[in-house]
DNA sequence: GCATTATTTTAATCTAGATTAGAATTTTTG
DNA sequence: CAAAAATTCTAATCTAGATTAAAATAATGC
């Protein structure tokens, strides 16, 4: 079949784009990075970006759903391997994490959402609220198997959230750090959390 | 004497407009907001902005300068108060909260800073880890006189601070909610923390 | 290899928004 | 009140960067 394959190829290409560009806004700010920076990443022409996006908008758009997809991603696997809520919990932050201090990391901070046009602006807070309220179940269900301690799950939930978006704020990049980052931040989040 | 009353009125007039410029680029973005927003919200024109800074670059500077000097007013104010290390830490978090939630808050999130200019650039980053040492260094206290219990104080501190700094993408002006945040989060965010 | 489709480039254009110069107005001072 | 200083406005300019159109190149299927 051609579409396939066609498909294929220019998803790839598409998502090299969006990582470049996750990787320069991350890098220079919003306001500092222009399409060409982007494009030169890939060694490209900054008018060949609109061969893959209708314009800069769409793509700061597709930048924030990558990483909520990654995001979601990071917390589907935690469901499935972790044992009861305080372990689902623990999981998620590593994979988060994890994702966080890789190179391939999505786009950290979300500033520019208001400048998204309101179709794309409503659906990125909707995926994003959707994902903090999947967070708050794993912290209701760890408080009913008894393995997290009761809480405000609103505010625990967004004191954690905010603490793990924050990282590329101070990270930036130490080896050694990483490692910790990864083994003890979880441990860190939860600490004062853990149930009977 | 002619200058002192001189400096204080244009004084007044610049810090309101780095209140109006915080107030636009927290509810617009950075990208999304331009001069002529910033003086609009002072009945002015964007022309009359460069009587106080000499381009855009230096309002985002201002900004950022002022944000650390409310963020150092909070911690003054704290220590002031504390009887030890716990409680420095708790009214620190409070008096910070106060400022997010309130109205004339500092801009939010310093995403804009690898778009300043090499001096200004370093002086706020600069500012900031000054900022993060000297929590660190409530932290190292309250460990010193049993009021905190052990932990590493650099990640501590750094988690502590994103959930504080990441509010303002959740909260937004729900008065009851934000009572409760003054009220709650300090205790959410010492939770685990509390020594002997 | 040829025809078709996919991808990228070159070369303009187009525009919002920053910036500037100088005039006008308002405030202050003596 | 008049002169001087401080503040704001009007009216251009100036530019980076987004966007577009059409041509050129590369990949693919048959």
């Amino acid at each position: 079949m051609t579409t396939a394959p066609t498909q294929t190829r220019f998803q790839l290409q598409k998502d090299r784009m969006l990582r470049a560009a996750a990787q320069c806004f991350n890098q220079k700010g919003f306001s500092g990075t222009s399409l060409r920076d982007v494009a030169s990443v890939l060694g490209l022409t900054d008018a060949a970006l609109y061969y893959y996006v209708r314009n800069k908008e769409e793509l700061v758009y597709l930048c924030y759903i990558r990483a909520a997809d990654l995001g979601r991603e990071a917390m589907e696997k935690a469901r499935e391997d972790g044992v009861d809520g305080m372990d689902v919990m623990l999981r998620y932050l590593r994979n988060h994490i994890e994702m966080m201090v890789g190179d391939r990391g999505p786009i950290a901070i979300m500033s520019e959402i208001p400048s998204l046009n309101p179709e794309h602006r409503e659906e990125v807070l909707a995926v994003s609220r959707k994902h903090s309220a999947a967070f708050e179940a794993i912290l209701a269900d760890g408080i009913a198997d008894g393995s997290i301690a009761p809480c405000d799950v609103r505010m625990t939930g967004n004191a954690i959230m905010g603490s793990i978006n924050w990282i590329p704020k101070w990270y930036h990049g130490d080896q050694e750090m990483g490692h910790k980052l990864i083994d003890e931040f979880p441990k860190i989040l939860a600490r004062g959390l853990y149930g009977t």
